[in-house]
DNA sequence: TCTGGGGTCCTAGGACCC
DNA sequence: TCTGGGGTCCTAGGACCC
């Protein structure tokens, strides 16, 4: 008996789920055959490509590129708006095939996994009975890498692409890894490709080769990671899915135009961490590391964060927290483009939200917080909402995992 | 119509304590 | 009374991933 790890991706996911969707609805065009891409709402200022097919990769469209470059390169690229909603029922579909190959199972982001393959048989041959099972199931293709460790089975699953089963074990390294351009290396981003670049260490292989000391020089503890991954090293477990893993939760948006006036601020704070605290308060955990992100209208970067001695899902109490973090930070005449509130330091499963020295009645607002909560369950998002969003003429919002209440009070 | 949103992990400096 | 050093926690920001 040996084991393997398999990593597998669905292939360009968002844009395949997307035209595989498309197809069951009489859509005649299959989006992956010709020039398309995902795309955020221009007009919200959310417009870069979230996914693109291969004709339009083959062009130079990039993910997180915006709109606007990507239809310079491609004027009849064909743009489909994003279905977070599709996305999750395809990712969850996915998984309930891997359920019947492995118990051991790490869902990695959205679109990818590690399984972890205890057998006699031939792991490739299994690889090509599971990318076939999705095929002909869902309709859409994966890639599947397969090796020893996490590390290799992802770098292999990002070999040639679509529709592939590729393996790395260690005896290929060598062959198929270290002619490879360092930045494929997992974790080994755009900046730390051109610092290794400054070094003269341009493929895989060579940083593989490069002196252990001199790339620590460079990137502190960091540097052994990236050192062990060029050599093929990764020690990481399959984690299986645990319950309450999360390490912290943040909600972010960015306004359709530049805002600076406090009322509109406030409402974004709040709507943002309505949704904090409800995703909290789903997943029974409390936080006690707050934080505030602004983006200013020059994209320059601020985040000022502090840690209580207690542990919170409370929303009025963690807004009250977010608005003094707000004004701490913010300067009066700074142009904002983007907000973010995110928690962090989360508890689960204990009730520690008490503190003596704090007014703040928790009691109460703990009634309140879960009577909305059911409320909404039972009722949908929309039937119920703060006073201070009625007739309150805010911009529209967009968000990815749960709609804001602003963009509920534009639907009124 | 220029540049999203949700995460994790690491680091460096300062505060504070002994 | 001329100045230490170790340890831990907090905070802001950056790099990377999808």
């Amino acid at each position: 008996m040996n084991t393997y790890i398999f990593h597998i991706d669905a292939n360009n996911a968002y844009l395949s789920w997307t035209a595989t969707y498309e197809l069951l609805n009489g859509n005649n065009i299959d989006l992956r055959k010709v020039f398309s891409v995902i795309g955020g709402d221009e007009k919200k200022r959310h417009g870069i490509v979230l996914a693109k097919s291969q004709k339009a990769k083959q062009l130079g469209i990039k993910t997180g590129m915006p709109l606007s470059k990507a239809r310079n390169l491609c004027p009849n690229l064909i743009i489909y708006p994003p279905n977070f909603k599709l996305y999750e029922y395809c990712s969850s579909a996915m998984l309930d095939i891997f359920k019947q190959y492995s118990s051991k199972i790490e869902k990695f982001s959205i679109d990818e996994s590690f399984m972890e393959i205890s057998t006699v048989e031939n792991p490739i041959k299994i690889a090509y009975k599971l990318k076939e099972h999705i095929k002909k199931e869902l309709g859409f293709t994966v890639n599947v890498g397969i090796s020893t460790n996490k590390l290799l089975a992802k770098m292999a699953s990002d070999f040639e692409k679509p529709d592939k089963v590729h393996t790395l074990f260690e005896n290929e390294i060598k062959e198929k890894m270290w002619n490879l351009p360092v930045d494929d290396l997992f974790m080994c981003g755009g900046n730390s490709a051109k610092k290794l670049n400054k070094l003269c260490i341009y493929t895989i292989g060579e940083l593989a080769n490069a002196d252990i000391q001199l790339i620590n020089f460079h990137f502190k503890s960091f540097g052994t990671t990236l050192y062990n991954y060029a050599n093929g090293i990764d020690e990481s477990k399959v984690h299986c899915e645990v319950k309450n893993s999360n390490k912290g939760i943040g909600n972010s948006t960015t306004t359709s135009f530049d805002i600076s006036d406090i009322s509109d601020i406030r409402l974004y704070l709040l709507s943002l961490c309505e949704t904090v605290a409800y995703r909290l308060r789903k997943q029974n955990a409390f936080a006690s590391l707050f934080a505030v992100e602004i983006v200013s209208h020059d994209f320059s970067k601020f985040s000022k964060s502090k840690k209580i001695n207690i542990s919170t899902n409370s929303t009025s109490y963690m807004y009250k927290l977010i608005l003094n973090l707000f004004f701490e930070l913010w300067e009066s005449n700074t142009k904002i483009r983007k907000l973010g509130v995110r928690v962090s330091n989360l508890s689960y499963d204990v009730y520690i939200q008490k503190n003596f020295l704090d007014d703040f009645d928790f009691k109460k607002h703990l009634v309140i917080d879960k009577t909305i909560d059911e409320i909404r369950e039972k009722f949908g998002d929309d039937i119920i909402f703060r006073a201070c969003f009625l007739n309150k003429e805010v911009p529209k919002n967009f968000n990815r995992s749960t709609r804001t209440k602003l963009e509920l009070h534009s639907n009124l």
